[in-house]
Formats: C-alpha cells, structure tokens, sequence
DNA sequence: CTGAAAGCGCTTACAG
DNA sequence: CTGAAAGCGCTTACAG
C-alpha cells in the first residue's frame, strides 16, 4: 500500500501510472485472456502498489445485479450462535465492498444456492459434505472457512488454540482437566480435540472428554448436564475446556450453583472470545474480521479461477479470571 | 405495481412514458426542488405503477461512496439475541438494494455513530434516551424499530400478539398465569405488558409477573429461576407467557427436568417465532422480513425529508405442541 | 420550470 | 496484443 493513495486510486489512475489504455487495465485486473504476461504482471504491480480497490458500484452497474453470495451452514441449526452473528456482520461489510451481499441458506436450503447466488462460503463442513461437489457441478466459486479441502479455505488454527489452552490449565497446575464439546465424533471436533491431547499427554495426563448432545441452547445443556455430573463426583475435574464461551457461561453458572469456587477449585475456559459473552473469561480469541476479510479475498481469487490457497488464521490465549 | 414491468423500469422508462426529461423525473423522485407539482405528482404515479426501483449502483457510483447505515443497540447487551441476527440479515439484503450496509453499533459505541453513518436504525429505546436526539443533532436520518415517538418508526404490535396468546390461555382454560421477562420496569416491557393484562382483567384473573435478570443467556437464566420456584412451590401456575422463545425454551427444560407435563399441567409460550428455536412451540410470530423492508422504506423517505410515519406491523398467534 | 449533456468507474464489443 | 468508444442508470451543473 503506497502512503500517497490519499485520493483512492481508480482504473485511469492505474493506466495513467502503466501508461496504457483502460481497457488494458480492467482485463489484467480480471484476468481477462488477451493480454501479454509481461503488462499484466506491469499493471498488477501498479495496482497492488497504490492500494487499488475496484469500484463495487461500477461493476454493479454494469453486471446489473448484485452478486448474491450464498453463506452456507452444515447440518446442525447452530445458525444463530452468536459467533455466526459476527462473522455475518463482519462479512456483510467486506462483501459490499465488491458489491456484493450474503445471504445465509439453511442446511436444507442448500440444494437452491447454487440458483440463487454467485458464489458461497461453506461453513460447518462435516464428513461426506455434499456441498463442495455441488459447487463444483454448478461451477460456482466457493471458499471454505474450516478444515482445507479441494479448493479455497481460510482455517482458524483451532488446533493450535485448544493447545495452548490446555497447556495454560496444566501450567496452572490443573491435573483432572476434561474437555467439554458436542457432536465429539464430527471431522471439527476431532481435529479441536486433537490440540487438546496433544497437551494432555505431553504432560501425561489422562484425558476426560463431556460429550454433551448438540443443541440450541448450549449453556442450558451445559449447565445441565454439568449439574447432575457434580452432584454424583464433585472433585471429578479441577479444570474444563470448552469448546466455546456459551458452554463455558453454561459451566460457571452450574459450579456457582454447587457453591465451587472458580477458578480455584475448578478452572473453566472457553473459546472464541465473543464480545459480551466472554467477559472476564478465559477464552481463545479468533479474529473474526480478520477471517471475513480473508475469506472475501479468497472468494475473488476463486471467481477469477486462480489457483486454490489454504490461509491458516492464528487464534490468540487470553487469560481473564477463570483460570 | 403493473405486471407488464417485466423488464424492470429504470429512470428512462418512466421519462418516455411521462414524456419528459430524464431530469425531471429524477428530480420528482428524490424530492428536489425545481419542479411543478403536477409533474411530479404525475411522475410519482407512473414510477410507483411500474413499480420502479432506483438502482443503488448507479446511485452509489454518482455519490462516490457507499452509505453506512448504523445498526444501534439500546444499552442492555442483547446484540447477540438471534431475534437480532435476522433482523440483521433481513437489513443487510433490504439495505443492499438501496446501495447501503449496515453496520452495528454497541451501546458503547453510539457517540460514533454520527461520524461514522450516514443514517440510523433505532432499536431497544430505552426511557429517556438520549439516542434521537443525538441524531437530530446531527441531522441524521433515523427510524426506530419500537414503539413510536418522534420522527419515522416501524412498530411491530407486540401489544396485541401478548393480549392474544394470553387470551388463547385463558380460552383453554388456565386460570393461574404468570408473565415471565426480564427487566420489566422498562417502557419497552410495559408496552407488552399492558397487552397481557387487558387479557388477564377481562377474564378478572389474578396476574403473576415473574420478573428475571437481565441476561446473555435467557434460556438457562429462565431455567434456573424456575427450577428454584418450582421447588417450593410446583403448582404456581398452570400457564406461562414469556416474553421471547428463548426464554419460553428455558421454561420447557425445567418442567422437564421437574416431570410436569406440557401442556396438561403448564402451559408455555414464546414470542417472536424464531426459526428452530420456535420449533414446536405455541409463540407468536413477528414478520421480520417485512419489518427489515419497512424500515428501509421510512429510512429512505427520513433521509428526503419528508413528514415522518409510523408503520404498525401485525404479528400472528402461532398454536403447537405446547398450549 | 424543464431539458440536453457531462460524468461517476468500470466492462466489453469493435477496430486495428 | 492493445486502444478508442459506447454504455450500465443515475445526478447535477449549465442553459434556456
């Protein structure tokens, strides 16, 4: 990014800096066929150096629609979980700025996406996923944002979070440390829980997992299930890894309920660092605008048929008072 | 709206049909001064029978940026309410049609607003706040979504759907009925309040309000305040009408877990028909596609100034499995 | 009060 | 392979 972009760079700025015709630069810009390597690498430099960010307006115009970008959830109804919330707000503003707009489509709305947008975002993605073969056969550009596969994703280190989490715990001295999620056998949890042992046992500790049944209310079902669990052995762990905040809010209420002291007694820790939700937690922060933006960009890659990138998004440990 | 608009009409159409200048008809549509009265009177006619709609592309393109619409939260932390996350969405796709996007904004975050938006979506309004006025000061353009007070604003008949669902009680023959929300002191809570009671007087039966904490996580905060009352007192009421599905959720896990009966021994009722949540759940439907379409209407008369209205959006009983 | 024309930033036939 | 020009739908000076 040149610091002298004040005035937002357009395509006459770029073929006024290249020295060539308009025309030239919206076709390098698109990766459009007739043009040679060599100014299309040229005029590619230029732009990335003054920041160039197309007009989403223009390109509307000209489309004379807006591009529908289909948001795509798995098999469970966690649509309405509040990290879904954030990402789709974050998404809404990185998409208009191609002109384009999401639109969510339920699981069993997924066989009318590819009619009805221009591409999609695949969230939730579980073993035997239908949907990329889907996308494929209607040719539809789409990126992944989960574990990669064929095609564009953008994957949040979950693994790397879930380590270092339960590292924490166990650095604390936390020795009886269960790790509580739902749907344990699903490709997502797996590979989450696998930073979870991989911590375990570097440390030689036995793992203890909750697998609570899926649901809409996860810090109901957690406090639930944990209530009746403290009541039978409550020394029974001294820390909990939750796969969220939501059940971490789930686990506190249920341990307040039991008069156990956090984190003294018992040590609770959540994942995704939503706003509000996660307050004086300790949780691992994913940084949802950072995703969004990258997914969008990757989405831009696909249409233009560039070749697939995996971006991996770093998650970061913040420590509060429940640990 | 004529059908015949098959190919939708644009600014030029309706110029050939009104036989005047591309001009004149722009200038009808957006309230400019410097035209007669009877064209533009004529020209509104023919754009609202071809049933026109503006191209936001063209207009963004014209006006250099894209319009910010502010999404802002009244000071209790509910953004994260999935009753929100599809306003939201409904909003993003209502808002995209017109060129602009919303963005929320946070309680703590509304002295930016007026910065950083060119227009505002009022929600939870809250007594005495300061909210309007910081708009007015501003000259933003605004509507709330709530009960009506100055300016433009989209109220949905909360009043009347809680006057309904308690009379459908009362009809199926409950006599102990007790209202369950949070923070009932506000003017929000009273305005569905008062729809209770009216039912309630005109069967002269005794109301119970039970009045919950304020919460992130409304089911399980339900829950644990009824599992306490249930305790000592399982017969209290034969019917309970809450003030959103979330809660009414929480109220079904605890008659659960307490081994009572829904409906044969206690009724329960939500609001707001969210999708999965609702499921199977007598509630009360809101429109909130509709309500998302309105609000950008009144938004896009606020921003031409024109005199301020305020729309009333019914909200339909829906009776299953648990009245 | 009304209209002809320029222009917003881009894409895409059409020539060369 | 490259460029000049038309046009997407609208708004807004500029004339009249």
């Amino acid at each position: 990014m040149n610091a002298k972009s004040s005035k937002a760079a357009n395509i006459q700025e770029i073929a006024r800096r290249a020295n060539v015709s308009i025309a030239s630069v919206s076709r390098a810009l698109n990766g459009k066929p007739g043009i040679s390597e060599a100014l299309r690498e040229r005029i590619l430099d230029i732009s990335r150096d003054t920041g160039y960010q197309p007009s989403a307006a223009a390109r509307q115009l000209i489309s004379g629609k807006a591009a529908v970008v289909g948001i795509s959830l798995g098999r469970r109804d966690f649509e309405l979980r509040p990290y879904y919330f954030l990402l789709y707000q974050h998404l809404t503003v990185a998409l208009h700025r191609q002109g384009m707009v999401p639109i969510f489509f339920a699981h069993d709305r997924t066989a009318t996406l590819p009619e009805e947008a221009g591409g999609a975002i695949l969230l939730g993605e579980f073993g035997d996923d239908p949907r990329p073969r889907l996308m494929r056969q209607h040719n539809l550009p789409f990126v992944r944002i989960g574990l990669p596969g064929q095609g564009f994703s953008v994957f949040p280190e979950e693994q790397q979070g879930f380590h270092d989490v339960t590292q924490h715990l166990i650095e604390g001295g936390r020795r009886r440390i269960a790790y509580m999620g739902d749907d344990l056998q699903s490709p997502h949890s797996q590979h989450r829980l696998s930073g979870f042992r991989q911590a375990m046992q570097a440390a030689a500790l036995d793992e203890r997992l909750i697998d609570i049944p899926s649901s809409l209310d996860p810090a109901l079902t957690a406090y639930r299930w944990l209530m009746q669990r403290l009541g039978s052995d409550p020394r029974a762990c001294d820390g909990i890894v939750c796969e969220n905040d939501e059940l971490a809010r789930g686990c506190l209420a249920a341990l307040d309920d039991m008069g156990m002291r956090v984190p003294d007694e018992v040590a609770v820790t959540g994942f995704d660092d939503l706003p509000a939700l996660a307050e004086g937690l300790t949780t691992v922060r994913q940084d949802i605008p950072r995703i969004a933006e990258k997914t969008v960009e990757l989405l831009a890659e696909a249409r233009l048929q560039q070749s697939p990138r995996h971006l991996a998004m770093p998650v970061e440990l913040i420590v509060r008072g429940t640990s």
